[in-house]
DNA sequence: TGTGTTGTAACCGTTTCGATTACAACGACA
DNA sequence: TGTCGTTGTAATCGAAACGGTTACAACACA
């Protein structure tokens, strides 16, 4: 099981844009390069980014810019906007309800799935767009 | 993104060996009949579970046991034996090495997703198949 | 030897993913 | 107003992963 390459070219499109935003026109061929990945997966990806709020978009004549200040970006927010709102566990659809424990397993384990999410959406709020950038620029 | 069900499957396997193997013989279609799956999908987890040394299995004459305390088992224990062995986030592969964001992308993101795996896999050690049996015989 | 079970291989249909082509809609500017 | 570069989106493709299912050899025990 993996997560999609989506969520790692989110990041890549945000850092880019907040580096390069003040002195190019940041167009999806732009990022695509840098990426290196196909324009439309970009447009694809930058479309899910302006619908959360993270980015936006000028229609037309072309170019993203951050939305907001880079330090009120986490990775959270990146995650929320480019994965489908699903929970992270899949249940098995159809335990017996003649079985002791088929009838309680759902409602055992429900709270402890929902506590590992919850585990790694915590740690995804702790680093911000503005220290990726910063780092970035410091190795750069 | 959603993990396959074969690590609730599992979960269930565990539990139901745990709490039958008294009194029964723990077939796996036993157990797929608790489950509600195929019984050849019980047997593949089982044969993961068997692997990472979680439960035993009698060849031949049939039947699972544990191969150790309930409360020595984790919910992460159960995780690798059933996840295959790879890093959670998949990176996209061609970054532009031109760019200064495509160069250093790699090692910024890094060790962050590796603190949002070891986040998640922390949380799930929190959690043994004792709690889990003991919680499912109260309810039962 | 016969029976019940495990271990595997093979195949199927569905879904997801990323890549790619194609084209309509849009905004700026000559 | 007409052209041009860009975005938004649909359609299609091949590959991979999943779960379901059938089939059968290997195994242990009575």
């Amino acid at each position: 099981m993996q997560f999609s390459s989506r969520f790692t070219i989110a990041v890549h499109i945000l850092v880019c844009t907040a580096m390069f935003q003040e002195r190019e026109k940041v167009t999806s061929a732009f990022l695509a390069g840098s990426i290196g990945v196909n324009p439309v997966i970009v447009r694809n990806v930058l479309g899910q980014l302006s619908a959360a709020g993270l980015v936006g978009i000028r229609a037309g004549v072309g170019g993203a810019h951050l939305a907001r200040p880079a330090e009120e970006t986490t990775l959270l927010d990146v995650f929320r906007a480019v994965e489908k709102d699903e929970a992270l566990f899949h249940f098995h659809e159809n335990p017996n309800p003649l079985c002791p424990v088929g009838r309680n397993i759902h409602t055992v384990m429900d709270s402890r799935l929902t506590d590992i999410q919850s585990a790694m959406e915590r740690q995804m709020a702790e680093t911000t767009l503005r220290q990726l950038v910063d780092e970035t620029q410091e190795k750069a």
